[in-house]
Order: C-alpha cells, then sequence, then structure tokens
DNA sequence: CGTGTGATCTCCT
DNA sequence: GGAGATCACACGC
C-alpha cells in the first residue's frame, strides 16, 4: 500500500498490495477487496476487473469460529491444498462438474482461509472478457447476448470472463504475473453484509455474515439460499 | 418471473 | 450414491 484517499470524512489505503494486506484472516480481507482492481493477463490479452462481491471462508487454523460451509474446514485434501500457501496465493477449484471459481488465499502458510471473488466489473479488456464469455455459450442469438454487467457477474462467470482455471491458475502467486492487484478501498456507507450465496446449512445463515457486496452494484449477482439454510428465500440482495 | 434440469468434478458417507 | 461456494436453458403461470 502507498497511499491514501479521503472522501466525506472516510480515508482508506490505495495502491499495489503487498502480502500483509492478506493478513490476518479473509473475514478481515473480504471487504477490503471491495473497489479494487485485479487483473489477470494472459497470450490472449488482460483483462481487468473492479471487485464488487466478495466471501469469506475460514479454515483449518483459522482464529475465528469453525466454518462449516468452507472446503477446508476439517483438513487439507487435494483439492483445497492451496488455501494452505501463505497469504497472497491463488485457490482456484472447480465445481458442479462446469465451473472455476477463484480465491485469494489469505493468512499465514498452513493456516487456511480465503476470499471467494464473487462478481465485479469488466474495466479492461472487455472484447476479450465477452469473447470467452460468449465462446462458453452454447447459443448465442441477439436476445440472450451477455449483457457488460453480466460478464463477471457470479464466480462462474467471473472465472470464465478472466480465463482463470485450476490448471492454469491454482497455487500461483498473486502478487507476481499473470495477477496484478490494486487496492482502492471505497467507503464504508457504500458496502453491504449478509449471509453468503448458496451455502449449505447454518453457514450459508445470519450467523455467517461473510458476504459483503457494494450497495446497488449492477454486477452484484442475486441472493440465492444454499439447502436447508435458515434464510427465507429470495429476501436479500445487492 | 418462478421452478426444474443438465453439465459430470471432488469429497464424504 | 449424493451433495455442492454454479449457470443457462426450457418450461409454465
Amino acid at each position: 500500500m502507498q497511499g491514501e484517499k479521503a472522501w466525506k470524512g472516510t480515508r482508506w489505503h490505495t495502491g499495489v498490495v503487498d502480502r500483509s494486506f492478506f493478513m490476518p484472516d479473509a473475514l478481515s480481507v473480504a471487504p477490503r477487496l471491495l473497489g479494487s482492481i485485479l487483473s489477470v493477463d494472459s497470450p490472449q490479452g488482460l483483462v481487468g476487473l473492479r471487485i464488487t462481491e466478495t466471501e469469506a471462508y475460514l479454515g483449518v487454523g483459522s482464529t475465528g469460529p469453525y466454518d462449516p460451509g468452507s472446503h477446508s474446514k476439517d483438513r487439507k485434501t487435494a483439492r483445497n491444498a492451496s488455501m494452505f500457501l501463505p497469504p497472497g496465493h491463488a485457490y482456484v477449484y472447480f465445481t458442479y462438474g462446469m465451473h472455476f471459481a477463484l480465491n485469494l488465499v489469505c493468512s499465514q502458510e498452513h493456516v487456511a482461509s480465503g476470499v471467494l471473488i464473487r462478481s465485479g466489473q469488466i474495466v479492461q479488456g472487455l472484447d476479450l472478457a465477452r469473447e470467452r464469455r460468449h465462446a462458453k455459450q452454447s447459443t448465442r442469438s441477439a436476445s440472450n447476448y451477455v449483457k457488460d454487467a453480466q460478464l463477471a457477474r457470479g464466480p462462474g462467470n467471473l472465472a470464465a470472463a478472466m480465463g482463470i482455471t485450476r490448471e492454469s491458475h491454482d497455487g500461483l502467486d498473486l502478487l507476481a504475473e499473470p495477477f496484478h492487484i490494486v487496492q482502492s478501498g471505497v467507503a464504508e456507507s457504500d458496502i453491504a453484509r449478509g449471509p453468503r450465496v448458496g451455502v449449505a446449512g447454518v453457514a450459508g445463515g445470519p450467523a455467517y455474515p461473510w458476504r459483503f457486496w457494494l450497495k446497488g452494484d449492477p454486477t452484484v449477482s442475486a441472493f440465492r439460499p444454499g439447502r436447508d439454510a435458515p434464510v427465507p428465500p429470495g429476501k436479500p440482495r445487492g
């Protein structure tokens, strides 16, 4: 971090993040990531994202409460191994036989916690992002064409738009190529907080308000309660 | 606009 | 065998 901004009495840091940015854990990092720019480079070009929605997940060794919704809630496995890397690494997983999702690993090495990047606004490489998303669609007519605000709305769409896969990005250092992260925080009054999307059981309920998003931003995904989550269906939303 | 379904990976029962 | 940190499509009201 190298600067400071202030607006209406709120001040926040700006600049390229360092490893300490990802400490002490995902719960403190998740809201701080909102508004920040995450870029991913590739042979096809660079795509830049302004982060608008995040979720925190804790795991083995974390100081906070036990998180039944986390991939690393109990132990290290082949899939979640990257969550145990030092802060500032990428954890990319494949799910539902279809989608990739990007997490930014927090906490010291051997302690598992991560921030799921759920949604954002594409601010660089719009054409490339469109190309990747449209290529993933089975059909594409004028009527179902993906709107720009939806290019990176939801973790699966976001990973697709940024060209992120488990094979090519899981376990990589976020402070080196092809990643680039610049913090540009937002006023606290613009941040909303609530239960996580699609997380089963109590971990998806009000006891775990670990989802953060920018109020009123059109790129934020819709809320959907998880199976058996103690949340009235179809209530809160971005 | 709401609900059901298929895609078929990784882990756990 | 079943569910999951998902998404887009098909259908019915």
